[in-house]
DNA sequence: ATTTAACCGAGACGGTACGTCTTGTCTTATA
DNA sequence: TATAAGACAAGACGTACCGTCTCGGTTAAAT
């Protein structure tokens, strides 16, 4: 007699487990296709191939090369905008809207960053991807909450950040050079007079 | 008015002169696309076939859609963001920024800019293409202008411009929900007391 | 000293028994398919869907969908094939060629033999099965060997069978309706011409 | 007045006009990959690849390999199948089943044709185009009636092709050798003694 | 009673063909 | 020379299946 009993396994999850190398390899060939050929020109069969990795593999995990690309910036960004406090407010601000110039004119992961918000003009899926990382604001409101001490004036904590950090990322987003320097300056005195 | 004709030459050159009804036809066929399926689905072939015109009648006078966007919203755009003057600096700066909000949000017009902002983000050509066309700039130009004469303390004019429409287009480009009006008042109040 | 509890199993084989359960769930799977979605479109992954089984325990028994089918269909068709013998020669084998034309053109199994005699024009593999599974000639044998002694002239045994069935078959794998009754009697009276 | 007409050609056909060039390297190299790859391994890619011609191209003008394959080899099988008249009908039916089976045995012509039948058991879309071309049919047709006036006692015209080419298809169809020339002619042999 | 070897299901893996789509170029006939 | 139409070579799209692999878990013969 035969037995019936070929039984599903009762708990737990079955099938292979999803290779972490696989995982890596994806989020790294996103890095590096980023900078070699442009996002616009960065395509999920060229991501599979740079990445050794099946296509289906790829499609497993993700929808769009957007949702990979801030998968593989994220960790990066938040540490470059992670500015180290400064006793004085003007020189606080000023070193953070410096990283945050830096790091969307130069820094890999800002120029993926930057191609996110640009896609995010396109497809509401990467705007609410994009919003929800919120990468901007918690950076931003991390430094006005040293500051705030110094600028008893200050308003709504979210137009606060606005006033911080859009003059320089419209700026970097709409034309070829960023605010200078001796701008960034100006910005921050204007901003404390404001919220003094 | 121009004429609906494809006409004779009166002089110059041979040979069969531009169809006006042909760039016509195009423009309209991108406004409309752009609202129909979006900028990521809008295709030069689906411009074409909208449009009732040869695939190469559009290469021949636009290079990619970003172009063809441009041109098409540019002059609708800059009609929207002139606010006429107002007696009171703030109101006439809370006006203008109103202005600037409704039309980077409802605008059909604006949407296009935004569209645009973005494909920027991913190419150098547009990236090009839109400062120089410079419309924000040159619209907060117009209204700084005006309210000059009572902030007497306005640092370098492109950082005003940078610190009126930043925070805004910021807010706008990054986060689903713009600015309310509430903050917008915040925002020029707050401006001014820097300035003034 | 040598141990002498150390040695490999001597006979028989460990680890679990090839379960029979799984094996007929296939057979079944296949069978089912075949009617369902036809030759072309049944795939191995199909089949251990269908079955409820995993992929690999389908390719650990089988190599190809057509090895399967080969399975699934043989002892169907050998019984189909099979005719109670008839006193009269002419009688006889037009009942053969009309359960031929039946099995051919209606019987499930049928279908499946014709799908393996056309696989195999692609695959010396399943052309290899398919002869090696005689199907034909095996039958064709039977009814031949019952009409021999009316029939004195009869050729070399394969030719006969070929002039029996070949035909028939060819009839039904090169055209859409298979040779009237009429056409059979015909051929059968023709046949017994030429063997008498 | 002046003309408002980019309007449509009235009659015939506007556009490119379909190449030839295209359509010939298609048919080659579906002949050259059937031969080097066999038809199971064939696909539309590798087709469009080898020739040197766009996926859509191929996709535009054939739905299937066995479209394609059919067009190309039907020109050649004709010619092939096509054998002189001989005085002596048993001499005549003789050179014909020999070149029949050569072709289905060797020549590239032939190959295809045995590939097609073999789809056709999968593809009914395939089985029409097979049954259409008829190519059996009508080259058995020719020499069946050179035959007729010496065999009187031919019975229906599709009865006598089938008899005639279905012993000698099949045997082919389903077994790795042909009918060798011996049980050829002792095929003719018994065909002429039933139909005189 | 334990070990061990082969089985089982599920499902992820790297590949690759599918048929469709868009790209930018080209080749027509017509204007 | 511009036009609308549409074929062309190229190649990405997202899906499906290939055959292999890697899991956790089962089963029964051999220790």
């Amino acid at each position: 007699m035969v037995s019936d009993t070929d039984h599903v396994p009762p708990g737990g999850k079955a099938g292979r487990p999803r290779s972490e190398r696989a995982r890596r390899a994806v989020l790294h060939a996103v890095d590096d296709l980023l900078v070699d050929v442009g996002y616009a020109a960065m395509t999920m069969k060229g991501i599979a191939e740079r990445a050794g990795v099946g296509r289906q593999t790829v499609y497993r995990w993700w929808s769009t090369k957007a949702e990979i690309l801030l998968e593989a910036c994220l960790v990066d960004a938040e540490e470059e905008l992670t500015t180290p406090p400064r006793p004085d407010a003007a020189d606080d601000l000023l070193a953070y809207l410096t990283a945050l110039t830096e790091f969307l004119t130069t820094s890999p992961a800002g120029l993926a960053y930057r191609a996110l918000i640009g896609e995010a003009q396109h497809d509401p899926v990467v705007r609410d991807l994009v919003h929800q990382a919120g990468l901007l604001a918690l950076s931003a409101h991390d430094v006005l909450r040293r500051v705030r001490s110094s600028a008893p004036n200050m308003p709504d904590e979210c137009l606060c950040a606005a006033q911080l950090t859009g003059p320089v990322v419209t700026q970097i987003l709409t034309t070829p050079e960023p605010l200078p320097e001796r701008l960034l300056e100006a910005h921050v005195a204007a901003l404390l007079r404001a919220w003094r």
